[in-house]
DNA sequence: GCACGTAATGTAAACGTTTTCCACACTCTA
DNA sequence: TAGAGTGTGGAAAACGTTTACATTACGTGC
């Protein structure tokens, strides 16, 4: 019984011959329902169900020159893990798409070189009608390559180093850690470290700028010596806590590009049975889920993950029904929200 | 200059044209290189290369009958984030998927009533020509939906009460925990707890399996006020440990069947100043990346993701290539990781 | 030198849609 | 009552492939 034949899968014929109707008008009704009589159409939608008429996508696809599709790639480094918040995104991007009949085609590639090599293949492949590009670079080729063959996209962050306007949906990483630096200050922290991400990435210079701006206007001065690089990872924010406390001289306060390095800070300053929060103040950038639950729970800047990508795919769907690039871009200003991992310097 | 009007883009018949061959003989080049002269063939291809000709795929898929695309459902539930596995999972599947021709549809849906529904459109809709399922129940409505429809698919774990054989590629949790077990025992541990998944996944029972057969051969009896299930958060490891560390008498080990609930539980220990590894034991499940920067590092059973994703592309490949379902299950025997969170009971 | 297999190519028919015409039957309006 | 609209539905042509079948040309064996 299981494993059985497949049934001849019926196509719009059928349900045409079982209406005593053209194929044209079974198609009509399912695509200009308006465009038939009520009664032939409430047979032909009645015959349909029955039948479990589900128009053969190809088909549809072939003549209506469409993908139907939109691509999303996603970088996946190939001895770590890859970053989660690819996952939260696509949870957003899914829900919209489905909605509008779209579907969502998904490859993953390692960074680096062969990236762009994947979004050619998607797009010159004609595999995909549409795409979003996540994670944006200051310059990034991607975006380059999209523009210059005119491919739809919407991108999650701006690309400070491409002059030809794009859709894009941003948050604020400036003015989050605008706000979060100025909180410090408000606590009374004057030694405030930094750790930054790569600063090809776009949000990198963002969210540094935002930290300048505070430092600059609250006449504080930056530390060379305080400001460092990690790659995202709770490692590297672990390894290079480690630096900064071995130095001669350390900071009251560390503000992280994002949550896995402030996470792994905490955990090196528990290594010296430092506390967050306490000794060292630490704020982070993103708000994932373990964020809640670190020790002391971690203080940072939310970025609302899902309906970013709930609000990407309605901007894309615009973008393909022809509502111009300067409509279809949006920063969002992100919320700070303190947990436990920041107070008072200690003197 | 950007945003240009996409140039015509060059199908078949331009190549044929081009190349001074019928649209039959490109086709052959492409598709069934031998049945053509040298001769021609480089001609051909060196044309079309040219051109940067590449077949529609609508038009292909069309024409063949197959979707030429494998789809994965994601369960997203709605508070939380994904399970970061799935990402893992994906990247195995994206490489081996891309070199087979094969495009990846994904979709993502709330986890409980809606889900068949998702896999409903995919098969029925004909997007997809076959399926992974990720996450096996021991009910698993999915598979029988599947097994039912003789839809090809191959599955990430077992379900114990589908008696229909269908391919699947398991890790052996059973054997995982059982050698966990005897670790703890061979430690000396005598009061070990249990904190498992829900217990309709699959891999819950073979877990709690593994866990029982060890402690029923080392004659140690199972104390049910120490058998407790987490919903896989971390979240939901503290808090179960929490409750395990508060009442009367308390276990010198915890199990969890997965790393998250471990994590969970490392963090509720050191809440009360306890040090895990050494007032009390944790072995998770799972080893992700985290694991290695805990505090201490987590003892774990390492799941090898990445290399599982790959091999599922192959055998969904075997399956569809009309490979019999009994060469196409699997289990493979994972390996137990000891870092720092276990150690001899203290007494 | 004739029949015959074989290798190389072309012709044309699918695959399942959507959509552009066109035809027909009405209903109005002059 | 003729003419023009209008609502409804059918016929047929695409969309870009692959492939079954037909055709040609060419050796090979007798």
């Amino acid at each position: 019984m299981s494993g059985r034949i497949s049934p001849p899968s019926v196509d719009i014929r059928r349900v045409a011959a079982e209406a005593g109707v053209s194929i044209a008008t079974v198609s009509r009704v399912l695509n200009n329902p308006e465009r038939v009589s009520p009664q032939t159409r409430t047979r032909v939608l009645e015959v349909a169900a029955r039948l479990g008429y589900r128009p053969n996508p190809n088909g549809k696809r072939l003549r209506k020159g469409r993908a139907e599709t939109i691509g999303l790639v996603i970088p996946s480094p190939p001895g770590r893990f890859a970053d989660s918040f690819f996952l939260e995104l696509l949870a957003g991007l899914g829900e919209g798409l489905s909605d509008a009949g779209l579907d969502l085609l998904v490859a993953t590639c390692p960074p680096g070189s062969e990236e762009l090599a994947c979004y050619r293949r998607l797009v010159e492949g004609k595999k995909v009608e549409g795409l979003v590009v996540a994670r944006t670079r200051r310059h990034d080729e991607r975006i380059a390559y999209l523009l210059e063959h005119g491919i739809p996209f919407v991108a999650h962050g701006r690309s400070d180093l491409i002059s030809t306007p794009f859709p894009y949906l941003d948050i604020d990483g400036q003015q989050g850690f605008y706000r979060a630096t100025q909180h410090l200050l408000n606590l009374g922290h004057r030694r405030i470290a930094y750790i930054g991400a790569p600063h090809d990435l776009n949000f990198a210079a963002h969210r540094w700028a935002g930290f300048q701006q505070a430092m600059a206007e609250a006449r504080v001065e930056v530390n060379p010596a305080w400001v460092v690089e990690g790659d995202l990872s709770e490692e590297s924010g672990y390894r290079l806590a480690q630096k900064l406390l071995d130095a001669p001289e350390t900071p009251t306060a560390i503000l992280c590009a994002n949550d896995l390095m402030a996470i792994g800070v905490l955990r090196a300053l528990r290594a010296r049975g430092l506390k967050g929060g306490q000794e060292v103040s630490v704020i982070g950038y993103d708000d994932i889920p373990q964020a809640q639950y670190t020790d002391p729970p971690l203080s940072t800047v939310h970025q609302p993950f899902r309906e970013t990508g709930q609000r990407l795919v309605e901007m894309l769907l615009a973008r393909l029904g022809g509502v111009p690039v300067t409509q279809l871009q949006e920063v969002w200003v992100p919320k700070l929200v303190l947990r436990g991992s920041d107070g008072p310097p200690q003197t």
